[in-house]
DNA sequence: ATGGTCGATTCTCGA
């Protein structure tokens, strides 16, 4: 059978309602991770995602900031959460996908909207960056306690980190721009490397190649100058490698009316 | 070298 899973910082789910739908009617992904929903559990625009087929919902919002969730055509064994940093935001969910195979393959799959780490690139003065490389800590110890990639596994997310020189519009200009200094690309590393896990999207697009998807509301023309950075992120067990098959970044939705900051990515995988 | 634009919720903050 075949399985696709898409993410999507949609900053905002509730005022952009109509273009998720536009996304799950054209592009109709088995699964959609969302961040950035900025509202209530409450507050959730359930109704919609029911209408599409998509019967199966796990949430972890709160209200104006952060919040993740996951919608699924899939049915899943159950969903949790873990509140790293210890701060109470909603910046983590997981579910156990259980697609229709033969055997019975359950998926665990985790949704992450890491901190974005404020202006100043330095954890002194700066506490959102300190909070930031924190969570990146805590996340490869937790991968590496709980063995979270040693099983069929996937890691999906707004990482608010381009790792790669060809992950942002120029290696040069970003050193010093938090989303690409050093430390923090060493500490995403340490958390990749914790797995391991396979970086998806550059499974399918060789690293000499630019990848975006993320371009600012600040960059005029954004399409023309097209000074972006990736800073969404698919990663796999190393038992799903085998089964990697097809990417979308599905780039014309940055031109949608009132658009969203990111753009959908989607994996297909093979699982026969 | 700086300012540029969004969204949720106020007369500002986080991205």
């Amino acid at each position: 059978m075949r399985l696709s899973l898409a993410t999507w910082n949609i900053n905002s789910v509730r005022l952009r309602i109509d273009l998720v739908t536009r996304f799950l009617t054209e592009q109709a992904p088995d699964v959609l991770c969302l961040q950035e929903t900025k509202c209530r559990d409450s507050e959730f625009p359930l109704a919609a995602f029911h209408k599409l087929g998509y019967s199966h919902i796990a949430i972890n919002g709160q209200k104006g900031y952060h919040g993740v969730a996951i919608v699924s055509k899939i049915p899943f064994a159950e969903s949790g959460k873990r509140d790293f940093c210890a701060k109470g935001d909603a910046r983590h969910i997981t579910v156990t996908l259980l697609p229709e195979t033969t055997p019975a393959r359950p998926i665990n799959l985790h949704n992450f909207y890491v901190p974005a780490g404020g202006d100043e690139p330095d954890p002194e003065i700066n506490p959102k960056f300190a909070h930031k490389l924190a969570f990146l800590d805590e996340m490869a110890e937790w991968m590496r306690t709980d063995l979270i990639a040693h099983r069929d596994a996937i890691i999906v997310g707004d990482l608010n980190i381009a790792p790669l020189e060809t992950d942002v519009w120029s290696h040069k200009a970003l050193l010093k721009v938090v989303s690409h200094t050093p430390i923090e690309v060493e500490k995403l590393g340490r958390v990749i490397n914790a797995g391991p896990w396979i970086d998806a999207l550059r499974h399918h697009v060789p690293p000499e190649e630019k990848l975006y998807t993320w371009w600012s509301y600040r960059s005029p023309d954004w399409s023309k100058a097209d000074k972006g950075r990736r800073l969404d992120h698919i990663w796999v067990s190393a038992s799903l490698k085998q089964h990697l098959d097809g990417l979308t970044i599905l780039r014309d939705s940055r031109g949608w009316d009132r658009p969203s900051d990111h753009v959908p990515v989607t994996v297909q995988l093979n699982l026969d």
